[in-house]
RNA sequence: GCAGGAGUGGCGGAAUGGCAGACGCAUCAGACUCAAAAUCUGACGUAGGUGACUAUGUGUGGGUUCAAGUCCCAUCUCCUGCACCA
């Protein structure tokens, strides 16, 4: 049979479609499956072989766990609002709404032909007033519940794209839209307090499946760590200074404290600081600085002097300078630090530039050279002397703190809170009036969607403030709990807020009632298994399981924690090695491949090409190599007989069968297609197969080839879709070869090889093995010392 | 600096401590062809040998073991994330 791919692969999308086979079903009493893939941002390029190769996981484990019986659910959408298709509506002054309606044309059109069993049923798009309902109702629950608060704050602002980034948009001081540099800029900003949940989201690690490093990355951006909180005061003023210190045991070696360059400190004291020319001169030369660059530069500490306020050690009494420096970071404890110079590197660093006083308080170190960070004997400390236990001392200082009433043990986390709202058009408003009588109101949840008016000009202002604050229509309004004239919030949420909760709408996916019925969600969720990058593991990966655990401590969802099982796809590089990009030109367009080679052909080769979580570089060669291989597959139609000499290949038959099953579940795509191309080798050495194996063989090639191997079970008289086949099983008793070929080994060198009846008994082997005329030749009259055999394997004789 | 991962032919990559290089690509030779493409057959880590074979070989240096790509110690390089986090 000859591979026509594009007659075949047109026929079998549109009887699928027909069918509706990939449907998934509500109510069913068969065991589910909830397979997960990141949704696309429809952009107006169109998808990338990327995008294929991350749907190409789950597409065929979805596909296999169809045919074992599973009620699967793989659902696919879009989302939607965000900056590209804004940014691309004001250049060329096309309605975002126009622009995203296209552009979801296109990616359905291109998913659809690379033959994805998505359920277009529940196809969902962030960007529809039916969704944003549901993400608006979300955040007033959020609101509701205390868990959103606005705050004057100094924020990631991009001048470029004039809009507030979170930490997480401005990794490494580039606007991750732009990549232009970030700069610092007080506003307003809307918070979530993501910061509540930073246990809950530590602690629900240990229930779920992520790789190693996924956690590892997650564990790292929340940063939590334990220690304590203590009072210094100021002599002279009714005054605290609280510090937030992670070894309270080095209490007697703190020398000076330092404070923020924005600590509120000063400006309260301005009056009494006698060099306040040139603090100021310092502050602002830091404010000029982005965090990026206070946060990267290798350098000189910098720091000046507070002349006029001394701090008081409060274990000790004694007085101590206090500094500003822009080592420390406001946004990080307390915003002040008691500097122990002799076991922190930084402390150490200053404390030399500045000269203040450095005392050993843990001996193993040498603080004439450097800090000195490990464990050993306290010295130097008052009733801690003679401890050489950390958590020993630190749990001693804490209690003595706390009898004193200057201190107490607490935690810091490094993740900070969600800031939540964007100077834009395209997102979701925030449901918020404001009233000078009642403050800030929620719109009530019967108003809900809070529609996106319609606009003219999407351009944001100058100072940064949303396209929406110029629509009086929008902006005026009534407030909700007094009826008094009142304004909107003109802020959206941002990109992130749609894609918080979007696996929860597919399960219901048309629901006006509620954002999915609760039986449903019971059934459905959690997600099983959840495909998608490593760029998203600290950014939605953590937002989502945030909103989820939110909606399971209010009783919405039922488990705490949305995915069950995380995997992570490597990308596919450009033919020359490097990252794909339009400026260098070595983009693979994913319909390409689906014209000149056909979709089966481009999804075997994304699956084959490497490790599916490596990232590899796309080879057009390679790509051939599949479309051989589907060629050859596509002959064995011509080679179909009952003779008796098929029998041959039934032990290699039950060995695909058990590895490419064993594969697929371990993500090895790539091992399970070449077991397939063994396999066809093996086939073509006898020359011939039976209708039976034929039919095995399109079984386990469904998953990766579905057009072709629908084909060839229709011509060779198979009964309905392959697709909702059952899955082939092997039997283990029959994968395995009568004779196997073992290696011979002389003090550890390969020496021959010998054919043996499999599982022969150790004895037989022996014998078998010195009775090869090579082995007999090398041994003569030499000792055998040891015989060693590891079955089925290798023989190994140890000979003087 | 901290954390995680990776270094294997010309290339992508395989190998529960047990015959390194499966499978594919590229290359070379042969068949078919007027010829080319396609297809089929074979060779294909490196060095030596006509040859059966011999030596050598998984970043580098040590070690454990009958046996190491795999385990241990040290070291170099690369990738990814975090980073003055007190």
């Amino acid at each position: 049979m000859k591979h026509n791919f594009r007659k075949i692969e047109e026929k079998w999308q549109q009887k699928w479609e027909e069918a509706g086979i990939f449907k998934a079903v509500d109510g069913s009493d068969k065991p589910k499956f909830y397979g997960l893939v990141e949704f696309p941002y429809p952009s107006g390029a169109g998808m990338h072989v990327g995008h294929i190769k991350a749907y190409s996981s789950l597409e065929v484990i979805s596909r296999k766990r169809r045919m074992e019986g599973y009620n699967v659910l793989f659902p696919i959408g879009f989302d939607a609002f965000g900056l590209p298709t804004e940014n691309y509506a004001i250049k060329t002054g096309t309605h975002p709404r126009k622009i995203t309606d296209d552009n979801i044309a296109k990616f359905t059109e291109q998913l659809r032909r690379v033959g994805f069993s998505f359920d277009w049923d529940r196809v969902i798009d962030t960007t529809d007033e039916d969704y944003y309902k549901w993400t608006q109702w979300i955040f007033l629950k959020l609101f509701e519940h205390g868990l959103v608060f606005r705050s004057k704050a100094l924020v990631n602002y991009c001048p470029s794209c004039k809009v507030v980034l979170s930490n997480e948009d401005s990794q490494g001081g580039k606007c991750d839209i732009c990549h232009s540099d970030v700069v610092q800029k007080s506003k307003d900003v809307w918070y979530l307090k993501i910061t509540e949940y930073a246990d809950k989201l530590l602690e629900g690690l240990d229930h779920v499946e992520y790789p190693a490093n996924v956690k590892q990355q997650q564990v790292n951006w929340i940063g939590k760590s334990t220690g304590a909180f203590v009072d210094f005061t100021l002599d002279g003023i009714d005054e605290k200074l609280e510090v937030y210190t992670t070894r309270p045991d080095t209490l007697f070696g703190v020398t000076f404290m330092v404070i923020a360059p924005e600590h509120p400190l000063i400006d309260k004291y301005a009056g009494r600081v006698g060099n306040m020319a040139a603090i100021e001169a310092y502050r602002s030369e830091c404010a000029k600085k982005t965090e990026f660059e206070r946060t990267q530069l290798v350098k000189d500490k910098t720091g000046v002097k507070i002349d006029g306020i001394e701090a008081v050690n409060p274990i000790t009494g004694k007085k101590i300078p206090v500094f500003i420096a822009d080592y420390v970071m406001m946004g990080y404890g307390t915003g002040a630090i008691m500097g122990v110079p002799a076991h922190d590197q930084r402390d150490y660093e200053f404390a030399k530039k500045f000269g203040a006083e450095i005392v050993e308080v843990i001996k193993g170190g040498d603080i004439l050279v450097e800090a000195y960070s490990g464990d050993g004997e306290m010295v130097n400390s008052g009733f801690l002397n003679g401890y050489t236990n950390k958590k020993d001392s630190i749990a001693r200082m804490i209690e003595e703190l706390e009898k004193m009433g200057v201190g107490r043990a607490g935690v810091q986390f490094k993740m900070k809170d969600w800031a939540f709202n964007r100077q834009r058009y395209w997102g979701e408003p925030i449901p918020i009036v404001h009233c000078k009588e009642c403050g800030m109101v929620p719109v009530p949840y019967e108003e809900l969607p809070l529609r996106l008016p319609k606009v003219e000009n999407f351009e944001p202002g100058t100072e940064g403030e949303s396209p929406l604050a110029k629509i009086e229509s929008f902006v005026n309004c009534t407030c909700p709990k007094c009826g008094k004239p009142a304004r909107r919030e003109t802020d959206t949420m941002p990109q992130w807020a749609g894609s918080s909760w979007y696996f929860l709408r597919y399960i219901d996916p048309h629901n006006d009632k509620a954002f999915a019925d609760p039986e449903k969600l019971k059934y459905w969720m959690p997600v099983d298994w959840y495909n998608g990058g490593m760029e998203h593991v600290t950014r939605h990966v953590i937002y989502s399981r945030f909103w989820h655990h939110f909606l399971y401590d209010i009783g919405m969802v039922n488990t705490p924690e949305p995915y069950k099982k995380r995997s992570i796809q490597g990308l596919i590089l450009g033919p020359d090695g490097d990252k794909m990009s339009k400026s260098k030109g070595n983009v693979v367009d994913p319909l390409d491949i689906v014209k000149d080679y056909g979709a089966d052909t481009l999804r075997t080769y994304v699956l084959f090409m490497g490790d599916y979580g490596a990232a590899t570089p796309w080879n057009d060669n390679a790509v051939k190599g599949c479309k051989r291989f589907l060629e050859r597959v596509s002959g064995f139609v011509d080679i179909i007989s009952e003779d008796a000499d098929t029998q041959k290949l039934e032990t290699p038959f039950h060995k695909t069968i058990k590895k490419v099953s064993s594969d697929i579940e371990d993500m090895k795509f790539n091992t399970a297609i070449a077991a397939l191309m063994t396999l066809t080798n093996d086939i073509y050495a006898v020359g011939k197969l039976n209708k039976e194996q034929i039919q095995i063989f399109a079984k386990l090639l469904c998953p990766f080839a579905p057009h072709l191997s629908e084909e060839i079970w229709e011509v060779t008289g198979g009964e309905g879709f392959l697709s909702v086949q059952s899955w082939p099983t092997y039997e283990e008793s029959k994968t395995i070869e009568a004779q196997t070929e073992i290696g011979v080994q002389i003090n550890g060198k390969l020496r021959s090889t010998v054919v043996i009846p499999t599982g022969a008994e150790k004895e037989e082997v022996f014998a078998i093995a010195k009775a090869d005329e090579r082995i007999a030749s090398l041994t003569q009259g030499k000792t055998f010392v040891k015989e060693i055999y590891v079955p089925n394997r290798v023989v190994n004789f140890v000979v003087k």
